[in-house]
RNA sequence: GGGCGCAUAGCUCAGUUGGUUAGAGCGCGUGCUUCACAUGCACGAGGCCAGAGGUUCGAGUCCUCUUGUGCCCACCA
């Protein structure tokens, strides 16, 4: 067999690849005899490229899929893609440009017609690269946010929100992307520290008193005076009292300012009085709302000012606007003062242009009634999140929710279902709630005529829904809830219906959800809030929040910064065994990762390990052409009981770690015990006497240990599989991917030997050690062994390995040794060196036992410590005499050897 | 202004309900072409566990404060 000594894992990849997906190993159904494990992936966006914040979280997820699959549990990952709306229309948007069109150029149906055709040439691209990675997603159920079914879903719960009095619609300040055109959440306003200037502005006042000619205001958005309405001081502020008699003018416009009372306002900030601007500051539209202000909007959606504002400014940008402002201010000699201030500013986090709050007529969900259950749900651990923390700040979020605007002003996405009769729609309702007001139909098609008045003049809504607004029901509308028009799948549509929901029934509740803590508002808590409401249930019982994936620096990778870490080319590189095993081994429990390329040689180095193990294994098999005809265990010597137990002890705990989703501390469980147990002593022991009980017993550790690595590692894992099974007398079949995990059960194994064994792998370690203090470099050395009679044959079986795995020469059983360098309970050691060495060796010893000394002294203190004895648990207690028995025994049989020797 | 984290080896991090002689990977030093693997093997150096108090028989682990650092939330214009 020609086996390279290298690991490739590209060419392998691909295959084991091909392989899965033509297979079924990753499809899931309803299988009354197992139990169920689900996760629905949290649906990338279809203009996402794989990053390495994917890598992570969707490693996480496969890690969990395959474990469980191997338990026995009928596991399904749900993958799917989700529309992203104004990510996808600025897309499409761009493209748009290059042929120097607009969307309005083509208009709305044209526009989503080449949205679809973009999201059929490129929309899955991210998918293909999930795949190269290894997700072992139900592929078959590839969901999509704007998928039939799915919109019938996003249909269904408007309505029913929009029936139980949950949706409004109405004229309030939202955050205005002036870039995107389009009302945006607080979620999706993400405020930043920005440097600006803090103007002091004087406003004129008339029925002038001397010394009184003006009063001045603090600003940081100068422009927004064109749209003042008020002046507002705060009603304990003496300063101010005589304000109430006077008119404030508003300058360059002229208009007369009321003066308003409210404790709002602080007099210890700026000058303690308030210019009120209510079409465009949140805390100023409340004052324009209590104190029945005017509202004037004097920016148009662009954000450039509009036709209530002087002719100069009109169309003009509203930064220019604001230079220009401070221009005419200046000469008018308005301006008092700036100074240097840093305001936090909401960004669009689509463009990340400066949000204008804008008061515009929207839709709003209605989040208390909703949020009520969802904080109940966790309150009472019926979810629970990992890292725990994390409860807190949901439950923070929670108590405060305020109302989702859910309308946004763009083409892309589910379109609101309300119509309006153009005959009978009343605007004078307005203030009607919009269920009440004539000729608004809230329907999922479109009615035929207004229930109303009989029209047939009618208009759908013009808005689309937040892309979260379709998000928030991932985890049950992609099993097909609401359970109607499954046409579209194919099959027999009540065979499809009923066979969905008994599917749904099945997986739902979902298990485990996994994501970054990015999106705890946006998704998480909104998924809990939904599925309660519409299922009745919870949507997972677990949630798993992972840290972000940071830079060698610990800055967070992004691409406009530049300092990424493509999780493709490590794959092209390393392959994605290493990626998956790197990023694993860096999880630990919630905690960001600092990545950088070298990082991925500890994964790349292990798959080349474990390559390397098999050829070790089957080339001897090969070489000795010993028939393995079947792979029953069957310990030959303590070795061979040795490493059992080991592995036995490192699936119990790799199984225990993923249970509480510590993938870090599984893997490295798996690592130390495939490396440094089985490769290192368990095969370098069994070189010399490869028999075909050996071959077989080294076989199936390895088996075992390549199933405890695959959910990890699965594309090596898997090939080495293939390359085992190919021996046909072992009648494996299948794949790994679906293989039964090892049994965590500790199966204890009593034997006296093993003990023997231990010691002997001690005393294989204190010779190394002691060659290393003797500088012997390659120099092979004679021992000499006294043990009792009845122990001989023990060594004899063991003595070859431990001459080679010492650096020996020979072992001598004759006689008493005339030195004692190593001695335990069973035998003692004799290392034949020159005279010379020995100082090198007294030194060292004397190091060892005053070290002992010192902790002898230590134990002793404690033990001697009446409180201690007092109060430490006996268990505690015991273990401290045992140690110090320990140390006092290693301690006399140093100090003896030092006789010895001197 | 609130809330949540983090400070452990040169670097990146583990360290379960307090009970170690504080660990891993990388890096570093020494010696090895030992017929699976130099993407390897063996050995080794390297830590006042941020600082100060406290609780305790016992603290890297719990409490308080300080310093440094990161994140989230919030309508001081």
């Amino acid at each position: 067999m020609e086996i390279s000594t290298r690991y490739n894992p590209n060419e392998i990849e691909k295959i084991n690849l091909k392989k899965w997906l033509e297979s079924s190993v990753f499809s899931s159904r309803k299988e009354s005899s197992k139990k169920p494990y689900s996760i629905v992936i949290p649906p990338p966006n279809i203009t996402g490229i794989l990053h390495m914040g994917h890598a992570l979280n969707n490693t996480l997820q496969d890690v969990l899929i395959r474990y469980k699959r191997m338990q026995g549990f009928e596991s399904l990952w749900m993958p799917g893609t989700d529309h992203a709306g104004i990510a996808t229309q600025n897309v499409v948007e761009r493209s748009l440009a290059k042929e120097g069109l607009t969307k309005e150029d083509i208009g709305r149906d044209e526009f989503i017609k080449r949205l679809w055709s973009w999201r059929d040439k490129y929309g899955s691209t991210i998918i293909d690269q999930l795949k190269k990675i290894g997700a072992s997603c139900d592929w078959k159920r590839l969901r999509f946010t704007m998928d039939k079914p799915y919109s019938q879903a996003v249909k269904k719960v408007f309505l029913r929100l929009f029936n139980d009095g949950l949706i409004y619609r109405g004229n309030y300040i939202i955050n205005w992307c002036p870039r995107c055109r389009t009302a945006l959440s607080d979620e999706e306003a993400a405020h930043k520290e920005t440097e600006g200037w803090l103007y002091y502005i004087r406003y004129p006042v008339e029925s002038v008193q001397p010394g009184k000619e003006h009063i001045t205001v603090a600003t940081t958005r100068p422009e927004t005076m064109l749209g003042d309405t008020a002046i507002a001081i705060n009603p304990k502020d003496k300063r101010y009292q005589w304000l109430k008699k006077s008119k404030v003018i508003l300058p360059i416009v002229g208009r007369r300012l009321t003066v308003i009372k409210d404790e709002a306002v602080d007099p210890d900030f700026g000058t303690g009085v308030v210019k009120v601007t209510p079409s465009h500051d949140p805390v100023d539209f409340g004052l324009g709302k209590k104190h029945s202000l005017d509202f004037i909007n004097i920016m148009n959606e662009d954000a450039t000012l509009n036709k209530n504002t002087p002719e100069e400014f009109q169309g003009i940008d509203r930064f220019e606007a604001r230079a220009m402002l401070v221009e005419q201010l200046k000469t008018k000699k308005l301006i008092e003062k700036k100074e240097p201030y840093r305001l936090g500013a909401g960004h669009c986090y689509r463009c990340n242009t400066i949000i204008e709050p804008r008061v515009s007529l929207q839709w709003f969900v209605k989040m208390k009634p909703l949020a009520s259950p969802a904080i109940e749900a966790v309150e009472k651990g019926k979810i629970k999140f990992y890292p725990q923390r994390w409860k807190k700040v949901y439950l923070n979020w929670m108590n405060n929710i305020q109302d989702w605007c859910v309308s946004r002003q763009i083409w892309w996405g589910h379109q609101i279902p309300v119509w309006y009769c153009k005959d009978c729609y009343d605007l004078q309702s307005e203030t009607n709630p919009i269920q009440k007001r004539k000729g608004v139909i809230a329907a999922e098609e479109k009615p035929k005529k207004c229930p109303n008045c009989k029209s047939t003049n009618i208009k759908q809504d013009e808005d689309v829904l937040d892309t979260w607004f379709s998000s928030w029901l991932w985890p049950f509308a992609t099993f097909g809830w609401p359970f109607v028009n499954v046409e579209d799948r194919g099959g027999k549509v009540e065979d499809r219906k009923i066979k969905e929901e008994e599917e749904f029934r099945y997986f739902y509740p979902t298990n485990t959800l996994v994501t970054a803590s990015e999106i705890l508002f946006f998704w998480v808590a909104r998924m809990i809030m939904a599925s309660l409401k519409f299922t009745g249930s919870i949507p997972f019982s677990d949630v798993l929040i992972h840290g972000t994936v940071r830079d060698d620096k610990g800055i967070k990778m992004s691409k406009s910064l530049g300092n990424t870490i493509d999780p493709l080319e490590i794959v092209g590189k390393y392959g994605a065994d290493s990626l998956r095993f790197s990023l694993m081994f860096l999880a630990a429990s919630g905690s960001d990762i600092q990545l950088s390329t070298e990082k991925f040689l500890m994964g790349r180095n292990f798959c080349n390990k474990i390559w390397n193990a098999y050829r070790f294994i089957a080339s001897k098999i090969e070489i000795n052409k010993i028939n393995i005809d079947n792979l029953n265990y069957l310990p030959e010597d303590e070795s061979d009981q040795w490493i059992k137990e080991q592995l036995n002890q490192a699936a119990s705990d790799c199984s225990a770690a993923l249970e509480k989703y510590r993938m870090d501390e599984a893997i490295k469980r798996a690592y130390d015990f495939f490396w440094h147990s089985f490769c290192d002593w368990y095969l370098e022991i069994s070189k010399d006497n490869f028999s075909s009980t050996k071959a077989k017993n080294s076989l199936f550790i390895f088996l075992e240990s390549i199933k405890l690595l695959h959910p990890f590692i699965p594309f090596i894992t898997e090939e080495i599989f293939n390359l085992i099974k190919k021996n046909p007398s072992l009648k494996l079949d299948g794949f790994l991917a679906e293989a039964r995990w090892p049994n965590t059960k500790k199966s204890k194994i009593n034997s006296k030997n093993l003990s023997l064994f231990k010691e002997l792998l001690k005393s294989v370690d204190e010779i190394r050690d002691l060659r290393g203090v003797l500088a012997l470099g390659q120099e092979k050395i004679d021992l000499e062994i006294t043990t009792e009679e009845k122990l001989k044959v023990f060594w004899q079986k063991h003595h070859k390995w431990f001459i080679r795995l010492t650096n020996s020469n020979s072992i001598d059983f004759t006689g008493k040794p005339a030195k004692i360098f190593i001695q335990n309970k069973y035998w003692a050691i004799n290392l034949k060196i020159k005279a010379a060495d020995l100082d090198k060796f007294k030194n060292n010893l004397e190091k060892k036992i005053n070290n002992l000394n010192s902790l002898i002294k230590k134990s002793e203190g404690k033990l001697k410590n009446k409180k201690f004895i007092q109060s430490a648990p006996p268990q505690i207690i015991e273990k401290e005499k045992l140690k110090l028995r320990d140390f006092s025994q290693k301690s006399a049989r140093l100090k003896s050897l030092k006789k010895i020797i001197d």
